[in-house]
DNA sequence: CCAACGGTTGAACAACTATTCAACTAATGG
DNA sequence: CCATTAGTTGAATAGTTGTTCAACCGTTGG
């Protein structure tokens, strides 16, 4: 057995101002609970059903049952990453009748989804 | 029993124009595989660790050590992440002597987070 | 040259997530 | 009303993912 168990704070002594280095670091973090609600935000993001609805909807409100026939899913399948959706205020809906029309709620994540588009077709 | 399985391409009766709406959505979605590279991208961005290393290091390059100093991680943990960033381009590494230093590799992506932290501080 | 350090990696494990299935509610049309 | 349709939901299951642990490699300073 050659390793010990890491440290959780290693620390470089290669460099003598790396504690300098990590104040620096520390001081580009944002506040914990703003880095959580950012990743929870792009885990939102980070499935391609719920992108396929943002992009569905996109335009003009559909109900669930068109949506799940335009992603070839089933209606449940569709509901539940809607709700996924709707808790995160990406989403927001109107009943009429039997259905339920499911828009954007928002141009702000219009815009950040086609950021990154153009990001990756770099 | 009152219900059956679902129809994997269920389609509403409520409006006869659905099949309209139904190619009018299809119409929007991207090409299959552009989807899945973009939620693959938003799920790079989707984890606490990741986003903190790209904060970390934006602004000056940073060595892995420190890195997980700054984040209060083990080496380990933190190089296991860089591998995820650096597979799908985000960051870039140059190394010198003992030491690995990883930089963001575009400004696209800052803006992306930046755009998304404005989002999420509405 | 070799011990120590910085970094990487694969396996294992735990936690999480997406879809399916079955059951349910609400609204409607006959 | 009663059967049907649109939509939602909870539980179960299968797949994915993040961290830990242990081992490894490359570089370097004594």
């Amino acid at each position: 057995m050659r390793t010990k168990k890491q440290d959780i704070i290693p620390e470089c002594e290669a460099h003598e101002e790396h504690t300098e280095l990590i104040e620096k670091g520390k001081a580009r973090l944002p506040e914990m609970t703003e880095l959580y609600d950012l990743s929870d935000f792009f885990k939102v993001l980070g499935d391609s059903t719920r992108l396929g609805i943002l992009f569905a909807i996109d335009g003009s409100p559909m109900c669930v049952c068109d949506i799940a026939a335009t992603l070839g899913m089933t209606k449940s399948a569709v509901s539940h990453q809607l709700k996924v959706l709707r808790q995160n205020r990406l989403v927001k809906y109107t009943k009429s009748g039997k259905n339920v029309y499911y828009e954007l709620s928002d141009d702000h994540v219009r815009d950040i989804i086609e950021k990154a588009l153009e990001h990756i077709e770099e």
